[in-house]
DNA sequence: TCTGGGGTCCTAGGACCC
DNA sequence: TCTGGGGTCCTAGGACCC
């Protein structure tokens, strides 16, 4: 019998906020008063990333845009996110939690589960159920004195359970959840808050009558099934604290995509405006390819329209790359082949198929014109590194300037693709 | 001053092959 | 000579997570 931790970090975004500028020599803590981490409203990038205990009492929800949170509580602040410093305190705590057990597994910047290994021999299962928690607490406690902010460990057998344990009373606080509570502190909720039943899942449970996670566990599999497939069979068993298929999927290492959106500060129809928009869009999915490691095979251009409406399109490169002409080529390329004309609101684009230079199979065309477009991309990489973000920019654009990179379609390379025809 | 950005997985339907 | 059916790959869209 294993025993899961799951941690989570109170508000993160917030708490990790309210270190730094209690460390930049501010009196006020921020986890006190009405506050939130949102975006930028100017820019339309306006929701609510995370809220204090105060702020989420006015009804403040994450997600929800800013100017809603505004209208709930008027006198809310809202300081932006800085994901740079929230990567170097999700490193501090898990390097806290590697002093305790071999086997975490990180399932987002501020959440992983922890394998808890017994300190010292144990007798009955009781025995070992007291002896997790009071370690769990001692682990809180430490990270609280330590790291000065709060987590919830939520316990037990397995991780799917220990989870949906960490989401009980919060903030600063241990729960357990064994299969024999289950019925008590998990049956009463509302289906909603089960792990992976969403909103659209938690209507079409309402139009079958099932409102809470006893009626799912107490629901025939079969009728979940036949309405909703394979996810109707998950959230079952998920509903009776079996994990069935493991829920780390994203935990695993190795990225299976790299990708980058925007939403525009204003919509645009313009197809200049919006070349140069994915350029800047892929040659940032370029440049982490290149951090990675990695080629990509295949290329997506997402767009959402003024109206909310979304469209992708993808297409298989011929030969898996990482360089920013190829990949701004493809977006192009992508992009004209599926806009409607209509407004555009956000750009995105996202690669995937991901392999090595190892696994990539050139032909002799391919590697003359890759090794140059990589010497130029990584003399970009080295001025980045030199001179920082904004000469970067500057940088690139008159280098995409000489290069030609300002005409619209560029034919090379698109010969047959997304065709489904075969290149034997 | 409406509604982010980073991901993963599943499904339906069409193409293609045998 | 009316045109089955299984397997696989690809694409677009949608649902979910944080």
């Amino acid at each position: 019998m294993q025993i899961w931790f799951h941690i989570d970090v109170n508000s993160a975004f917030l708490s990790w906020t309210a270190l730094d500028l209690l460390n930049a020599g501010s009196h006020e803590d921020i986890r006190e008063i009405p506050a939130i981490i949102g975006g930028d409203i100017h820019k339309r990038h306006g929701v609510v990333l995370a809220k204090s205990t105060s702020a989420k009492a006015f009804g403040i929800r994450t997600g929800e845009p800013v100017t809603d949170a505004y209208k709930k509580c008027p006198y809310l602040k809202n300081y932006p996110p800085n994901h740079h410093r929230y990567k170097a305190y999700s490193q501090k705590l898990m390097k806290l939690l590697g002093t305790y057990s071999p086997e975490i597994i990180q399932y987002s910047i501020d959440e992983c589960f922890m394998r808890y290994i017994l300190s010292e021999p144990a007798g009955d299962e009781q025995e070992i159920r007291r002896m997790s928690v009071s370690a769990a607490k001692e682990i809180k406690d430490r990270i609280r004195q330590e790291l000065k902010f709060t987590v919830n460990i939520g316990i037990s057998y397995n991780k799917l359970l220990a989870k949906m344990a960490s989401d009980f009373e919060k903030p600063d606080k241990v729960h357990t959840l064994f299969p024999d509570e289950i019925r008590k502190k998990m049956w009463p909720l509302p289906a909603g808050e089960l792990f992976m039943v969403g909103p659209s899942t938690a209507d079409r449970l309402r139009l079958l009558g099932i409102k809470t996670i006893g009626d799912l566990a107490c629901t025939d599999p079969e009728i979940l099934t036949s309405h909703l497939k394979s996810h109707g069979k998950m959230i079952w068993e998920y509903a009776n604290g079996i994990e069935g298929a493991e829920i780390d999927g994203r935990a695993k290492n190795e990225n299976k995509g790299i990708g980058n959106m925007t939403t525009l500060s204003s919509d645009v129809s313009d197809k200049k405006e919006i070349f140069k928009i994915l350029r800047e869009l892929a040659e940032k999915v370029a440049r982490r390819l290149r951090q990675s490691e990695v080629l990509a095979g295949l290329v997506c251009v997402e767009i959402k329209y003024y109206n909310f409406k979304s469209a992708t399109h993808q297409t298989q490169l011929l030969t898996p790359s990482n360089g920013s002409s190829d990949l701004y080529q493809a977006a192009c390329r992508l992009f004209e082949e599926c806009w409607s004309g209509e407004p555009v609101r956000l750009l995105g684009i996202r690669t995937s198929k991901l392999c090595t230079a190892q696994e990539q199979q050139l032909n002799l065309f391919d590697m003359e014109k890759s090794e140059k477009m990589l010497k130029l991309d990584q003399a970009l990489d080295a001025i980045r590194g030199r001179y920082g973000e904004n000469a970067v920019v500057r940088g690139s654009r008159m280098k995409a300037e000489k290069l030609g990179w300002e005409q619209e379609i560029p034919d090379e390379d698109f010969n047959h693709m997304s065709r489904g025809k075969r290149h034997e």
